[in-house]
RNA sequence: GCCCCGUUCGUCUAGCGGCCUAGGACGCUGGCCUCUCACGCCGGUAACACGGGUUCAAAUCCCGUACGGGGUACCA
């Protein structure tokens, strides 16, 4: 057997989706798996649709991710020709023919035959020849079967009566992808097409393209299950994220993407979920990837994502949660203290599900006043017990401590005993005063890191709220 | 309507005729740890869509039904 030659064919009409990118992760699998050849093909037989800028919208996320490809980009913009070539042939075969009929006139006689609606042949017989408004049609046999032959569900088989005789050529003379994929598989050689199963359909007509135009042995199929949303039907950007760029945005790290995605249609023979992307390439098979859809869940990639957040190198975070703390910060350039991060960095990193939550431990470090979170003053505050006296124990002592993690543990706890707090509750309203909210950093560690006075400031103006 | 595909815990999956009183993970949840949160550890919750076959034996094979999805374009 020849080593596998795969290809991912998406077609440039926007951002990369999180279900294309899923399909060029199978077959960048495969490839790897087998030392074969992954080759990147843009699909833009459809001028109309298809933009030059949304290039880089492809490439870009697969680069991020981590998907490398051998051969390509080729753009089937620019091999238009060698498909006019194939229809050409079909059309001297006998194989195709030119029509002009209307879609209005194709449903009026639909209508008025009733059955099954799509296109008659109409112009099967009528021998017209090339014009103005025409289209060339494939001429599907009547009879018999086609069979696509497909590692994850096995031989599917079309019966050739339910295929119409569909478009190979638009009438403003260029081809439809449907041909541009037979010749351009037969050309590159493809040996296997993992795709998505919103595929599968076309695949017959396709295949007979193929053995109409003497190709040989087609490749290989794989149509991989789709992937749902909470509505169970195909993801959608209505309610979730589905561009890969959004999931960049929102602090994902590509090893974590990459590993969620390989588990949604797939899963390795040992259990182990959350693993190097080397071993996934190692261990994975298109003849274990299975038939049901998959729904994206976000908690699970959060779960995935804050793993892999934890086993990075300390330095290797840092420079990733960077954009972070600067470009995407929620302060301003002048606000931020570097000093602050580098001081907590390792904690942060400990806590944080993603890169993007990473400001909100340390906002109030860089703000002039603690944040307001109303549940969080709700919960230590108002329903705190001893709040107050707390915070007014803290007051009094605040000025005579050690500015240290251990001079404030002291004071704090100290204060609680006085009150029969245990530490977590006596921290609590501390906590909020000066950080705003009940979750954060350790508090001690943290708390120093400002100023005496500002901290006093902050308990000060917290005591006053709470009247 | 027609064609195609699918159906194991809420979710992702393991299972490819006996090892299954169905395993793991996420989620949810009880507890421990703990200055909050998170991590970690111990425990709990919860599934073979349904009905017929085949077989000594079926989650696993076959056939129906139901439900879900995909396609049905001069989009890909």
């Amino acid at each position: 057997m020849t080593t596998p030659r795969v290809r991912f064919a998406p077609a440039p009409t926007g951002f990369l989706h999180v279900g294309s990118a899923r399909s060029a992760l199978f077959n960048w699998f495969h490839a790897r798996h087998h030392g074969g050849t992954m080759v990147l093909r843009i699909e833009d037989t459809n001028a109309e649709l298809a933009k030059p800028e949304f290039y880089d919208a492809i490439t870009e996320p697969l680069k991020w991710l981590g998907i490398d490809w051998d051969e390509g980009p080729y753009y089937q913009s620019q091999r238009t020709q060698l498909y006019l070539d194939a229809v050409q042939k079909l059309l001297e075969s006998g194989d195709a023919y030119f029509c002009d009929c209307s879609r209005e006139a194709i449903d009026a006689r639909h209508k008025e035959r009733g059955g099954k609606p799509g296109y008659d042949a109409f112009c099967a017989g009528r021998d017209l020849s090339d014009g103005e408004g025409a289209v060339v049609r494939f001429r599907v046999p009547r009879k018999g079967t086609t069979v696509v032959d497909d590692v994850v569900r096995g031989q599917v088989e079309f019966a050739n009566r339910d295929l119409e005789d569909f478009v190979i050529r638009r009438s403003n003379g260029t081809p439809v992808f449907l041909v541009a994929n037979a010749v351009d598989d037969a050309d590159m050689g493809i040996t296997h097409v993992v795709r998505g199963e919103d595929l599968l359909n076309t695949t017959p007509k396709v295949r007979l393209l193929w053995d109409a135009l003497g190709f040989g042995e087609p490749p290989t199929y794989a149509h991989l299950p789709l992937l749902v949303g909470e509505d169970r039907k195909k993801l959608s950007k209505r309610k979730s994220s589905v561009a890969l760029a959004d999931f960049e945005a929102q602090g994902f790290i590509p090893e974590a993407m990459v590993n969620y995605l390989a588990l949604l249609g797939w899963g390795p023979p040992d259990d182990v979920e959350i693993r190097p992307v080397s071993e996934i390439v190692e261990l994975f098979s298109l003849e274990d990837v299975n038939k049901a859809p998959a729904f994206f869940d976000m908690k699970k990639l959060s779960h995935i994502n804050s793993t892999y957040i934890r086993e990075l190198e300390l330095n290797d975070f840092k420079t990733r949660v960077q954009p972070w703390l600067t470009d995407r910060a929620p302060w301003t350039s002048e606000q931020y203290r570097p000093e602050v991060f580098e001081a907590l960095a390792e904690i942060i990193q400990s806590k944080v599900r993603t890169l993007a939550e990473a400001p909100s431990f340390i906002d109030w470090l860089m703000f002039d006043d603690a944040p307001t979170d109303e549940k969080s003053w709700e919960k230590a505050m108002v329903k705190g017990k001893a709040s107050r006296e707390m915070l007014d124990g803290v007051i009094a002592g605040i000025d005579d401590v050690d500015w240290t993690h251990e001079g404030m543990y002291n004071l704090v706890s100290s204060v609680g005993e006085a009150n029969e707090l245990k530490l977590g509750k006596a921290q609590a309203p501390i906590r909020v005063a000066v950080t705003g909210r009940t979750v954060g950093p350790p508090l001690f560690e943290s708390i120093v890191l400002l100023d005496r006075g500002e901290v006093r400031r902050r308990l000060e103006i917290a005591r006053t709220q709470l009247g």
